[in-house]
DNA sequence: CGGTGCGTTGACATTTCTCAACTGTTGTGG
DNA sequence: CCACAACAGTTGAGAAATGTCAACGCACCG
């Protein structure tokens, strides 16, 4: 009784690609679809873990909330992207507070009880779970790796050199896929700090920028800013 | 024909602790014990991974190193944890660099290859693994969390605060386990600034702070700090 | 008894945060 | 269709935190 999306979007999941098809349409079984407005929570840090989701369209924000009730951004995740099986898979509560933040947002969610049964005693199912923790694994140590970039132009270089570039080199032209807002966030700083950094660079010609694009002028430049090389702003 | 250490690190390990006996036995007969000093590398980022490693004894970091030569600190960790498993899994190289920082460091290696092939078909190890990966999941977002922290002061008072302590409250002990260079660089800070916000805070008398060790004396007003309310340190 | 490296302190330059006001856009209700 | 509210984004000014460079004390080790 399989929803067609929902097998579609599973099958197109990089770590489940390679199971068996009746292995997927159970795990399809006990899935169904979610469909949500920026904004919206999927689930709050603390809560009983029942499930874990697959996003198959929008944006996802994994954060943490401090006592202050400020947010801190774990994490931002695309479609093709899972989130929570570890919590899932170690039984716990959920460690973190998952946002939707574009309009529309559709999720897959997954249900806790009927997968757990076919996690038990598939090998095949555990390596597509070891195989995603580890690409969570990786991405949270490039995310560390990211914060501990000392000033936070160095952390804006270098996410901008990682988005996905389009167009010559000399003229790359990148998409910001979150707000400004949420982009200060993600990068530990302030809206108003970002927006002094673009304007910066901008009036100095190593970038355009617009609302939510990014022209790249000076590759290279950037690169020296990303790598904590602070003089090359001022030069 | 596995060495009894081996044997017993293993069977120490938390996600080792439930499997059955002589598949214990068997991987640590693909196992044997290494002895490092402070400084030494255990491997290099980029290396082909050949196997991951348990902690018997001192402290490890692992660390990437930027384009200015420049280590930045993803973990430090201690006797009972094991290391790199994700490498080995999804066979690949290891994402960071591991060193010894303690002079008496043991570690017990696990080679790849005759750990893998217990790994495959075999539910239990599976299991285990994927509780590793957990952990380590878990242990990472807290990473990024407290990197998130705006100021320095707050990322050591939370810091502080983490560590195991004993004696009475309000004087809690706890001891440092780094040299407070490494430290300075596990806080994304400078040596020059940690040791100035201690001086600061022995000042205040919210802590003592001897070489290796500190005693707590204002958990409240640290605790105010780590949450980011900077206030509590001009008051 | 030197040397090497950690830890500290001082002085100074930068970066960044905070608070506050202002602009532009979007979307809603009259 | 327009007016207005709500909010993202920008800009300004001043204060605070932090990084940098440099020098010094202090321990440990050969």
């Amino acid at each position: 009784m399989a929803d067609f999306e929902v097998l579609d979007t599973l099958a197109k999941l990089p770590h489940f690609r390679s199971l068996r098809p009746d292995l997927l349409e159970r795990i399809a079984a006990g899935s169904h679809r979610i469909r949500l407005r920026g904004g919206e929570v999927v689930f709050r840090e603390g809560e009983p873990c029942e499930g874990f989701f697959a996003v198959r369209r929008g944006v996802v924000q994994l954060s943490r909330t401090d006592p202050d009730g400020k947010p801190r951004v774990i994490h931002h995740l695309g479609a093709g992207r899972t989130f929570a099986e570890a919590a899932l898979l170690t039984m716990k509560v959920y460690p973190a507070t998952a946002t939707a933040l574009t309009t529309p947002t559709e999720l897959i969610r997954i249900r806790g009880e009927s997968f757990l049964q076919l996690f038990r005693g598939n090998t095949d199912l555990a390596a597509a779970m070891v195989s995603s923790l580890s690409v969570w694994l990786a991405q949270l140590v490039e995310r560390v790796e990211e914060l501990s970039l000392v000033t936070s132009s160095a952390r804006l270089a270098r996410y901008l050199l990682r988005l996905p570039a389009s167009g010559p080199a000399g003229r790359l032209a990148v998409q910001l896929p979150l707000p400004k807002k949420d982009l200060a966030a993600h990068l530990a700083t302030t809206p108003e700090n970002l927006s002094r950094l673009l304007r910066r660079w901008h009036d100095a010609g190593w970038i355009e920028s617009q609302r939510r694009a990014v022209v790249l002028l000076d590759t290279t430049r950037l690169l020296a800013i990303a790598d904590g090389d602070e003089r090359a702003a001022a030069d």
